[in-house]
DNA sequence: CAACTAGGTTAGTGATCGCTAACCGATTTG
DNA sequence: CAAATCGGTTAGCGATCACTAACCTAGTTG
């Protein structure tokens, strides 16, 4: 996706490389959740991982690619799994689907998500410039069934509701420690649905 | 609070010293806003208040010093007000009068929201744990009213509840372009009451 | 008005950081 | 099986950072 790749996922050392990649980015998701992208070295970033230092420059160009792959991800998964609800749904359904994919993407990536609306600005402008674009397409999802459904609300307000949804969607990372998954799962969904009525 | 004075406030360098502070504390909100604790440097912070570097430590301890002067003052405001607010409603109205005056907050204090819940990793541990316990009060507060008008659920529910409220209300960082203030005050207020019905 | 105080300056220091260089051993390949 | 490749290592370099030292000047004070 970001790195492009010469040696196939086959071979024992292609598919241990790729094992690697993927322990980085799940380390580095939760290194950068917890203390930030810039309060984050690389050599915590390989020993989260089990290697030291400058191992991660055989997998990635540098700390920023890093969080371009974590972010590039999160966004184009958000945007494509938006796309995805809104093919088979319509109406009160479409907007109980996304609420649904939300929570669900929400609570099984809280680091990503506090990641983004924590460290976006540390990207690269063009990186930054494709999340936002990214995001920017997701919000119009929503706000396109919601338009369907308050024909009579201008869309900048409409706008202003799916951004605070998602606040109270993503306040999981603050929260999640007092409820099991699935009440919490509900009470999210039954908040976020209630607010959008 | 942070800092013992031992310049009075009536002479002329007394004055000057108090609003350089505030200056200084008021740049460094946004700053650390915008870039993160971490990703403003000693420099910066001076010179976004027409000074340049090591003159904030004639007012400050230090750069971590700042980063607890704005969080110590925050979660002592919203505490404060939360607990005067309930000291003049009961009930329903205190519910609604806690969302007002958390949606009054969080517009007017942007910057400082979100460096609360981004960079409160960044304090020491003793004003970490101040804050937090702060915050926790706060939440107890409206725990304590949403206990009062739903005796029915367990206030870990409620705890959630109040926290996704707080996501929803403090999303006008990520948003607050689009609508008028006042527009904008409206909505958030609608939809955390309808959230918590 | 002389002595002192205090908020500002610039220069410098030690530590840390991202990244590169040079090298090594195991796996892959022709 | 020899050669190349590749993912790892340690050492070190240049830049940046928080903070300190030394000093300077204007305001305060007796």
């Amino acid at each position: 996706m970001t790195t492009t790749e010469r040696q196939p996922t086959t071979t024992a050392r292609g598919r241990a490389k790729a094992s690697r990649r993927e322990a980085l980015l799940a380390a580095a998701a939760r290194l950068f959740a917890e203390r930030g992208y810039s309060g984050t070295s690389i050599e915590d970033l390989g020993a989260a991982a089990g290697v030291s230092g400058p191992a991660l420059y055989k997998h990635f160009s540098g700390k920023q690619a890093m969080l371009a792959a974590i972010l590039l991800d999160a966004s184009e998964g958000l945007f494509a799994g938006g796309q995805d609800v809104l093919s088979r749904a319509t109406g009160a359904d479409a907007l109980r689907a996304l609420v649904a994919f939300h929570a669900d993407f929400a609570l099984g990536n809280a680091d990503v998500i506090r990641v983004q609306d924590r460290d976006l600005e540390q990207l690269a402008d063009d990186d930054r410039h494709t999340v936002r674009t990214l995001q920017r397409r997701y919000v119009e999802l929503w706000v396109d069934v919601l338009a369907g459904l308050h024909p009579d609300v201008d869309r900048a307000t409409l706008r202003t509701r799916a951004h605070a949804v998602f606040g109270l969607l993503n306040s999981t990372p603050h929260s999640g420690l007092d409820l099991d998954r699935t009440t919490l799962r509900a009470e999210l969904e039954r908040m976020a649905l209630a607010a959008l009525t």
